[in-house]
DNA sequence: CACTAAACCTGGGAGC
DNA sequence: TGCTCCCAGGTTTAGT
């Protein structure tokens, strides 16, 4: 689910909530999420058991992000890996406290944490932090340390994330032009650029004025350079307003953020277009469903 | 190498 | 009310 936006969002809530506290105890409900299930991850703990012993009693120093993945750092050297993919929550919840998940209307028994869907729970020495999934794609993997952690192989292909300095408009300029797929799938690809996914893939392309669909080497300089400027306007504008919640995504105090009320195109197929009054049209793009303007996107 | 489809899951909404 | 079908913010893997 979440994106660049999201993530950092609630990497930033959660900061004040977690950093310098110590990890009573740790339950994990779904051993799959803590589990190795690929050949590229390969958490050094797998079993539910060694991964609740292994933390017991850690204190959690900090907390980065690397492209959509959070890294919960820890006293020990040790590292959590957090990946939300689309329906992960990180909630921190003080006894006595009744997070609304997700500001859906729903029943206030059901607003009480844990819920069915809280697969890990972390006790610490003040509240609780739970790890809340519905379709349970995400995971945490717990390495050893940070060296470990790059050894593994899991940030190889990462690209260049747009909040680093390194992202220059030289970098997006040959990344695109030298490329031969649909301009989409390049903003999709975290190997090229990190942290974009279907909501600011489309957004990005409505402000630039390019149809996502165009086949990335027909791009001029000038549009590259507007695609360039879309993505470094709209994501610190994101960041700033705690992100998309379009359904599921929360951030650490149960919050949700504001910048869908700022999409342009995201879930709007069918919807006047605001720059022009045209309908907006919908269409599948590398599997995605993604909507653009077929007179302000060229 | 480039692209597509399927797979991992559950739940909400639309339509009948 | 209930059933079926479609869709969902991500990413990997298998297949063409």
């Amino acid at each position: 689910m979440p994106e660049l936006p999201e993530v950092e969002s609630l990497r930033r809530s959660l900061k004040p909530y977690i950093i310098g506290k110590s990890i009573q105890s740790v339950i994990v409900h779904k051993p799959k999420l803590v589990s190795s299930s690929g050949t590229v991850r390969q958490p050094l703990i797998e079993k539910k058991e060694e991964f609740e012993k292994e933390l017991k009693g850690r204190t959690i120093t900090g907390i980065t992000r690397i492209a959509k993945n959070l890294l919960i750092h820890l006293d020990s050297g040790q590292v959590l890996l957090v990946h939300l993919k689309m329906t992960g929550q990180l909630v921190y919840q003080e006894k006595g406290e009744n997070k609304a998940l997700g500001g859906h209307p729903i029943e206030l028994s059901e607003t009480k944490l844990p819920n069915q869907h809280s697969h890990i729970i972390f006790e610490l020495n003040k509240g609780t932090l739970f790890y809340n999934d519905i379709r349970m794609f995400g995971y945490i993997l717990l390495y050893p340390n940070e060296q470990s952690l790059h050894k593994s192989g899991y940030f190889d292909a990462i690209g260049i994330d747009p909040l680093d300095d390194t992202f220059t408009f030289e970098y997006l300029y040959k990344q695109i032009n030298t490329r031969k797929s649909k301009l989409k799938s390049i903003l999709l690809s975290q190997s090229i650029v990190t942290g974009l996914g279907n909501i600011y893939a489309d957004e990005v392309c409505f402000r630039a004025g390019i149809l996502p669909n165009r086949l990335a080497s027909s791009l001029t300089k000038k549009e590259i350079r507007k695609l360039y400027n879309a993505i470094q306007d709209v994501i610190p504008i994101a960041i700033s307003m705690g992100g998309s919640s379009v359904a599921n995504y929360i951030m650490a105090d149960g919050s949700r953020g504001t910048y869908a009320r700022e999409h342009k195109v995201y879930g709007k197929a069918g919807k006047p277009c605001q720059l022009c009054g045209h309908i907006l049209q919908k269409t599948i793009v590398n599997t995605r469903t993604t909507v653009f303007c077929q007179f302000c996107q060229k």
